[in-house]
DNA sequence: TCAATTGCATACTCGAAAGTAAACATGTAG
DNA sequence: CTACATGTTTACTTTCGAGTATGCAATTGA
């Protein structure tokens, strides 16, 4: 066998392998999601994936790193879907905001229950893997704080306190994660105008105004819709 | 012995139990934000109170009914803690909003365990329980968002969807439980400035400008103190 | 003084789930 | 044809924690 169809089968191997993970990735993170980390036994998941026990130990050491792939995957998304906005520097600082705001929120969507996990079920991490995940999370709110400083700068923002509104609007979008269910009473198109509109104003930006942000119409005698977003 | 002595004691009685009952969510709720529910032992519970494991079943029927407790706890203060402010039918929505917030954020500091318990934890509550703590939730929410529609029709707020904006500004209260710690960053103080610089932004509201909400100064080469608040 | 109730602890049961050892099937190189 | 590697399962161990049966000491009431 030459040295590149052994190549060719190793990188085989290690597609067929991620493959693999992200299966498990997705069924656990579903079933964290619903019954909590230790409320989920290997069993489960691997009875959701057909397949056993032991058959996820050669994948994971053990159900710690399963969570922490979980949460590492959930993270590094969102880091990289905000990476290539900020680095646009023909953009003005508002416009990367408001497609940072929209690329977080796909991802959101995407990756709620791995968000969701992350932030409920930290505390389950083993301490190295935890503080390396939290290495991320404080980059990414380092990264939006940074832009809404540039934007300060440029007189497109008015901000007193730009860590604070980081974590703020950081925040604001994984609330999103938190209470978002599919087929509720809000759009996911919806939640994204609404979010930017609470974004803008947050910064003291000049929203420009846009077509397809339309206010709901307001029916008489009271608020409707209420606990059923 | 009198009727009346019997109720005496009876009512003395009660509050020895409910301080008994104060003290296990106190302690439970903390080992609960440290370790989560399904980590947390009623051995452990029952170490830090200084009793044994059987004493708690005569106070809780089983686990399960001490997480509700703190549940409960957690929201009916926040509700408490608003209803006067909304009654109070002299002030302008405005004032009720911002003296709203700042009782929430109150509570926040004070509950934070509790709230934080009942945001992660609430998948290991009984059916019915949860039921009865999201209920008391949605009337919170309902609440806020028809106090925002009071203050739309008044002029002053400019809200488009009074639902979505009420569940935003719960949502960067709650944030606030999330993350904020003791001995942090940001002194509970500039959090709730900047919290209702945030909410009030959020609902455009014309703010008075406070003197006790100072801008930070900025310094010269980035951003401080990020991911350290 | 002596029941009876209360308040709590000691010592147990029992089920469940993480993790493992060993076997087994299937394919592949020599 | 045989030996070894790969991928997966069956069947096991072991620990741990929720919930309980029972006992005992102190207080109360007659």
């Amino acid at each position: 066998m030459t040295a590149a169809v052994k190549l060719a089968q190793s990188n085989l191997k290690h597609e067929v392998t991620d493959f693999k993970r992200r299966r498990i990735r997705e069924e656990a993170s579903h079933l964290f999601f619903q019954l909590g980390y230790e409320g989920t036994t290997l069993d489960a998941i691997a009875q959701r994936l057909d397949v056993t026990k032991p058959f996820l130990y050669t994948h994971y050491a053990n159900k710690a790193e399963l969570l922490y792939d979980i949460c590492r995957t959930g993270i590094l998304q969102s880091l990289a879907a905000i990476e290539p906005i900020l680095d646009d520097s023909t953009a003005t600082a508002t416009e990367r905001l408001g497609r940072l705001v929209e690329a977080v929120l796909a991802i959101i969507f995407d990756y709620q229950e791995f968000i969701v996990v992350y932030e409920r079920e930290e505390k389950n991490l083993d301490e190295m893997q935890a503080r390396e995940i939290r290495e991320h999370r404080s980059l990414f709110d380092h990264k939006l704080a940074t832009l809404l400083e540039q934007g300060r700068r440029t007189g497109e923002f008015e901000v007193f306190d730009a860590v604070l509104t980081a974590n703020t609007i950081g925040g604001m979008m994984t609330w999103v994660a938190l209470w978002y269910r599919a087929g509720g009473k809000r759009t996911r198109h919806q939640i994204i105008s609404h979010t930017l509109r609470m974004v803008f104003s947050a910064v003291g930006a000049a929203q420009k105004v846009q077509s397809d942000i339309l206010p709901l119409r307001h029916e008489e005698g009271g608020v409707k819709g209420v606990g059923k977003l």
